[in-house]
DNA sequence: TCAATATTGTTTGCACTGTTTACATAGTTT
DNA sequence: AAACTATGTAAACAGTGCAAACAATATTGA
């Protein structure tokens, strides 16, 4: 394994081939994206991506799976820099999701797309998802432990904390937010009023 | 306008068109969607529908503007079936959200994925779709009225509903419930209970 | 060291796609 | 009936995913 790419061998085909479908999904979408220039801008064949992936999606998949480690990462660094308080490690998280969403598009529409990679087919890559979303779990339980949330199961709560997160973070990519005149420089504030809707409920009595 | 197809003309390309779109996005997803195979179950050459839509993503974009025009009705419904106390028509619309997606999936999907038809550049699309979330936002007034809900701008209100709903739906679609262990068979338990904590909040003290 | 072998890239070819162009037919209007 | 418009067909093009068969490079084991 020389590292350096020679005349013939690239070096890092995978990797740069990844880095290349994540551009062209981010100028023109996942539909928008073909093996074929991702191969032309990783300077190498349009046959060549199949020595390291099967297919089309296997490439894809193999992408998504990326996203779900970074997400995972950056939902542990938001709830550490929250502090120790167990409720605010939870409030932190959602806007980091969001925040992953926006800042990592083309990730995100390959995670949570209708057209992404089938979960089932390809189980690394469920497995990575589940990770992440263990993060929250976790989170969740602890917050619980503090008294500071509703009891139950952490795993049923934190799905539906994850649905309205997911909620946001989708809408807010598809410009279904900004075509309804929410700001998008304010995310911050939107969100941490969507929270507070969120924990204190829609009963009027609760306000 | 005979209606009857003769050997030439097809009567009604453009809605047989739609129709066979569906179907195959049904099948095989909006990727796996294909002009060319639409045309051949609509028993018409590749060519014909460019006659009546300028491009494939027309075609989806006019599917979709059915797909809401369908939902608004599906809202209206629901909220007139569930009688004239204006919280329980709020509280009805959620299920009816979700039932649509899931019972009209491939509506939801061409309406809502990411690589959807850009509302920005079909007006009428984008029009329809506010009609719909408009009826969202006159129920979320009228709850507001009775005194049901919490205080404040019923679009904002409302949007922040629609997106717990909209995440359950999305999730549900894409298969994420299932795989997190939830029944698909009682889809209507899990959306009551859901909305339980919507409404409650997520904070101890509220229970 | 150096031939055998496994990796990785290339070339060529296939069936399919979206779209355009020129043409043919059927309905409609005057 | 003639002119015109709407709607279909036929043929062609570039671009796509994928599958061989082939070529160049790395790696390995005697």
């Amino acid at each position: 394994m020389s590292g350096a790419k020679t005349a013939y061998h690239h070096g890092d085909l995978p990797r740069t081939l990844k880095a290349a479908a994540l551009e062209l999904i981010a100028e023109h979408g996942v539909a928008g994206f073909t093996l074929r220039e991702a191969a032309r801008r990783a300077g190498v064949t349009h046959a060549a991506p199949y020595r390291h992936f099967p297919d089309k999606t296997a490439l894809l998949a193999a992408i998504a799976e990326d996203g779900f480690a970074l997400l995972k990462e950056q939902m542990i660094e938001a709830a550490e820099a929250a502090g120790s308080d167990p409720l605010a490690r939870f409030l932190a998280q959602g806007p980091a999701y969001v925040r992953f969403a926006v800042e990592h598009a083309p990730y995100f529409r390959l995670m949570f797309g209708f057209d992404a990679p089938d979960k089932t087919k390809y189980e690394s890559l469920a497995r990575s998802d589940n990770e992440a979303f263990r993060v929250l779990v976790d989170t969740v339980a602890a917050a619980q432990s503090g008294g500071h949330l509703v009891k139950g199961d952490p795993e049923r709560i934190g799905l539906v904390a994850w649905l309205m997160v997911h909620g946001i973070a989708h809408a807010y990519i598809d410009g279904a937010l900004e075509r309804r005149g929410i700001d998008s420089s304010n995310l911050e504030t939107e969100i941490a009023e969507g929270s507070r809707l969120f924990l204190h409920g829609f009963f009027d009595s609760n306000h």
